[in-house]
RNA sequence: GCCCGGGUGGCGGAACAGGCAGACGCGUCGGUCUCAAAAACCGAUGAUGGAAACAUCGUGCGGGUUCGAUUCCCGCCCCGGGCACCA
């Protein structure tokens, strides 16, 4: 094209410009901000990566989908805080530097290093005046400043109970670690359980709390909002006190406590059931006859996995205990037995068994011959028309073939024979209600969720502030001693962790002044990262852990971008912080991610790219060939963020393209004679409406983070353009019209690919100052619209003409015009027209018969 | 079992809010340029039939609503994810 042009164009080439630009943005400091109250803010955040060596392409992803958010918004006229930091405590670290004969710090921060200069490379928009690393001790110091904090507000606790050990990582895990059956969320190794003593944050206290304001999120997606309100687990039900026995038969003063959701089954209790765990049951059998087969359903229990306990077809065992409770609703006597189904970690791990009602229970009472006595029953069930009216019990088994959960009507229930009942049915409230009246029972709510285990017995993470002292127990290090300094003088390559350091754990007593131990447990790394957004509004204070003032000016943040791994991990764990601050007085909000894009995988033949299975795709080899604009424009090209993405290097290449195209047609019209006439012609109003169409386009697909819709759309109106200028003669092109839509195709493309635009701006164009400061392209609806549409015409559904009218023409010439159509007349001919329904501006609709 | 997603050409994907299914890109095929190739550019590309005009079919399956359904409703199938012996 444009044969005999003297001049030669530059190509584009990647790495001439990339790195330059890089350089200058950082000494022109364009993407530090500081708080302006002149100005809308938005908080644009990527979740912060583990420095796990090389970038993959999964970072390429999340941090790019960020990139082009906060440039966006920058380009809006919005003050925009978007941050990067690195969660770089972590057990990796430890094995590496096992591995490598080193220490985790220095595989930490050579790491770091290495992932802060390929995010150089790739151009991200960092703020990096606020870069952070959770190792630091000016930043883990305030984690351990705010643990003593929730100490003081009764929100951290040290039990014994059975917990999660990972056998691999030499750790126990809080219950979100434990995932897909039983197995360690970071080395997927099957998990035992361990009762041991542990330190824990209580986030059962914001059950309720961290449930009902899932509804204050609607800019989360609906299925993270499912998985942690799954997660949380909430059931309405009842606890019920039953009397204890002794072997004769006489009521003791203990009572045991269980939860049910269903209380107006209660007369259908035939026995009762303890976790083999519960405290109660070693007390309940010592030195009797039943000791030997309890114990028997005991050990057994405890030799099982998590994997096994979950498996859903399973054999249900459990052992009479040789004592009987209360039925409080009958003063029935009810047998006590262990059974291996009962778990100790959910309610009271004691539970009411009503076999009729319960599959568990019935088919437990099948298997050891204990009674079914139906008490709901559906009303055209045959036992129905015979119970109906009775109070006490007459019938004490079914011939079902299982247990009746569903609605029904109370039977053989004392007073209560007749109330039609269920789930949330009527008998349920006139039991609670009666239980309440005698002091038996009360309403009551169960959460699934269990307080958070922090403690780790690894070396590499936050030190737990907190001494043992053999007088005064437990005493948290008094915040003005802060930090408890991780000694680097621990050799992990010999297995060492804080508990072989005498140095760092022989201390004193903050209270009493005498010889005490410190806690050598370090605190969970999710800790560290359920904070950092809000250290990042003032990453650099030493003073406080951040100012009020400036948190309140930057959160929430309004864009969150990361893993859907997160669902029920960090980010339960940051709502959870959040609302903590918020009831210390540290900020003034309740929320601390506005909206949440969670984004997709990227995939190779289907599987996610990953070293073992030597399926990876390295990003900085696809810098080194096609530079690192065409990487973050193509991965956006590929999908919707959200999701999973199938990588192609052809398409790799088919951006690159694109980008080498645009380069050509803005450089040939910098080039260009800026005498050309306006050119009036059709092509120079169609490119015209185009480009303000796209930028339209562009900015509607960028709000509602459909990147790769935007591309498209950019691409189109390229195409246009080249159409244009190869359809023009070289007199009547439209010269300025042309620098315009140069000028547009490069603003609009700026967030996606910073490095071309900025050259294309600056040295090409010739502007002065950078792309990224200038503002997003303006654009007209009215300019957008053309002023002949075309309209199709369907008979009997099918598309038969297509007509061009004016825009503005009115439906009855519309309809006129289509009826006259010859393709029209010969689908019609012969039949009667029985209705014409016209869209305007869209089609007509004739219905002939 | 319960709760979320999803199923559209050879491939990735598009279709705002019931209105031309397949935008845009990849791949493939053909062409221009070239001694030749690469690059670049131009054109074709859902399936079937046809030389073509065109016709019929086509968005997981079966129904329904509607002038008109990828879109709404009912009933299924398949795939992915979460929860699950939770009382």
């Amino acid at each position: 094209m444009s044969a005999g042009r003297l001049s030669v164009i530059r190509q584009y080439e990647p790495h001439e410009i990339e790195e330059k630009w890089q350089a200058v943005w950082d000494a022109e400091g364009l993407y530090s901000v500081t708080e302006d109250s002149s100005r809308p803010k938005k908080y644009v955040l990527e979740m912060f990566p583990y420095p796990s060596g090389d970038i993959h392409m999964g970072h390429v992803r999340n941090y790019s989908i960020g990139d082009v958010i906060a440039r966006y918004f920058t380009m809006r006229g919005m003050n925009v805080l978007h941050p990067i930091g690195w969660d770089s405590f972590g057990l990796p670290a430890e094995n590496a530097a096992i591995k490598s004969d080193s220490h985790p710090a220095t595989w930490t921060y050579a790491n770091i290093e290495k992932q802060a200069a390929s995010f150089r490379r790739m151009g991200f928009s960092y703020d990096w005046d606020r870069r952070l690393a959770s190792s630091d001790e000016e930043y883990y110091r305030w984690g351990q400043w705010i643990f003593v904090k929730f100490w003081e507000r009764g929100l951290v606790e040290r039990k014994s109970s059975p917990v999660n050990w990972c056998p691999s990582c030499k750790t126990v895990l809080a219950n979100e670690q434990v995932i897909n059956d039983g197995v360690c969320w970071r080395c997927k190794s099957i998990v035992e359980k361990r009762e041991l003593e542990q330190w824990y944050f209580k986030i059962t206290e914001y059950a309720q709390e961290l449930l009902d304001d899932l509804d204050a999120l609607p800019g989360w997606p609906e299925r993270v909002k499912a998985m942690q309100a799954n997660w949380i687990g909430r059931s309405e039900g009842a606890e019920v006190e039953f009397t204890l026995c002794d072997e004769a038969g006489q009521p003791t003063a203990e009572k045991i406590t269980v939860f049910t959701t269903r209380p107006d089954t209660l007369f259908g209790c035939t026995f009762f059931l303890l976790a083999p765990e519960h405290p109660l049951v070693h007390e309940l059998v010592h030195d009797t006859v039943f000791a030997g087969p309890v114990s028997d359903v005991i050990d057994r229990a405890a030799k099982e996995t998590s994997i096994d306990r979950s498996s859903t077809e399973r054999d249900r065992n459990g052992a009479f205990t040789g004592r009987y409770v209360i039925n409080p609703v009958n003063g029935e006597k009810v047998p006590v037995w262990v059974a291996d189904y009962v778990l100790m970690e959910y309610g009271t791990g004691a539970v009411m068994a009503v076999p009729c009602g319960d599959q568990r229970d019935f088919e437990f009472a099948r298997k050891y011959g204990l009674p079914i006595p139906p008490v709901v029953v559906p009303k055209d069930d045959p036992l129905y028309e015979r119970l109906k009216d009775e109070t006490e019990r007459v019938v004490s088994d079914v011939d079902w073939e299982s247990a009746h959960a569903d609605e029904g009507i109370m039977v053989q229930s004392g007073s209560f024979t007749g109330t039609p009942t269920g789930k949330h049915g009527e008998g349920v409230t006139r039991v609670i209600a009666w239980l309440e009246e005698r002091g038996h029972g009360r309403a009551s709510i169960n959460f699934r969720l269990r307080d958070w285990l922090i403690s780790r017995q690894r070396y590499w993470g936050n030190p737990i502030p907190a001494i043992h002292c053999p007088v005064c127990g437990l005493v948290p290090v008094p915040v003005e001693q802060l930090p408890v300094v991780l000694p680097m003088d621990v050799d992990v390559t010999k297995g060492e962790t804080l508990a072989d350091h005498p140095e760092f754990y022989t201390t004193t007593c903050p209270e009493c002044g005498g010889a005490a131990r410190r806690e050598t447990d370090t605190m969970d790394t999710f800790t560290c990262s359920s904070w950092y957004y809000l250290r990042y509004c003032d990453a650099r204070n030493d003073d406080a852990i951040w100012e009020k003032d400036k948190a309140d000016y930057w959160m929430p943040v309004d864009q969150y971008i990361g893993g859907i791994e997160h669902a029920i991990l960090h980010l339960l764990y940051s709502r959870f912080f959040t609302k903590v601050f918020r009831d210390m007085g540290l900020v003034e909000f309740a929320e601390p991610f506005t909206n949440l894009l969670t984004q997709g995988m990227v995939k190779l033949d289907g599987h996610t790219m990953s070293k073992s299975r030597g399926n990876v795709v390295a990003p900085e080899l696809m810098i080194e060939r096609y530079g690192a604009d065409a990487l973050r424009a193509y991965i956006l090209f590929m999908a919707p963020p959200d999701k999973d993405l199938e990588w192609s290097q052809e398409g790799l290449e088919g951006m690159y393209r694109f980008l080498s195209r645009v380069w050509r047609y803005v450089a040939q019209t910098a080039e260009a004679s800026p005498l050309g006439e306006t050119d009036p012609g059709e092509g120079a109003q169609a490119l015209r409406r185009e480009r303000h169409r796209v930028v339209g386009k562009v900015e509607e697909d960028i709000e509602r983070f459909q990147f790769n819709t935007a591309l498209s759309a950019v691409m189109e109106l390229l195409n246009t353009a080249t159409d244009y200028r190869r359809a023009a003669s070289q007199e009547q092109r439209d010269v300025a019209l042309e620098r315009e839509v140069a000028e547009t195709l490069v603003l609009l493309l700026a967030p996606y690919v910073p490095h071309m635009a900025e050259e294309l701006w600056r040295e090409v164009l010739g502007h002065d100052g950078s792309v990224h400061r200038e503002s997003w392209p303006s654009w007209d609806a009215a300019a957008a619209a053309a002023e002949e549409i075309e309209v199709v015409v369907q008979v009997n559904g099918k598309v038969r003409a297509r007509l061009i009218v004016a825009a503005d023409a009115p439906e009855e010439s519309v309809r006129e015009a289509a009826l006259i159509s010859p393709k029209v007349i010969e689908h019609i001919a012969g039949k009667t027209v029985r209705k014409v329904v016209i869209v305007p501006g869209k089609l007509v609709s004739i219905v002939a018969t």
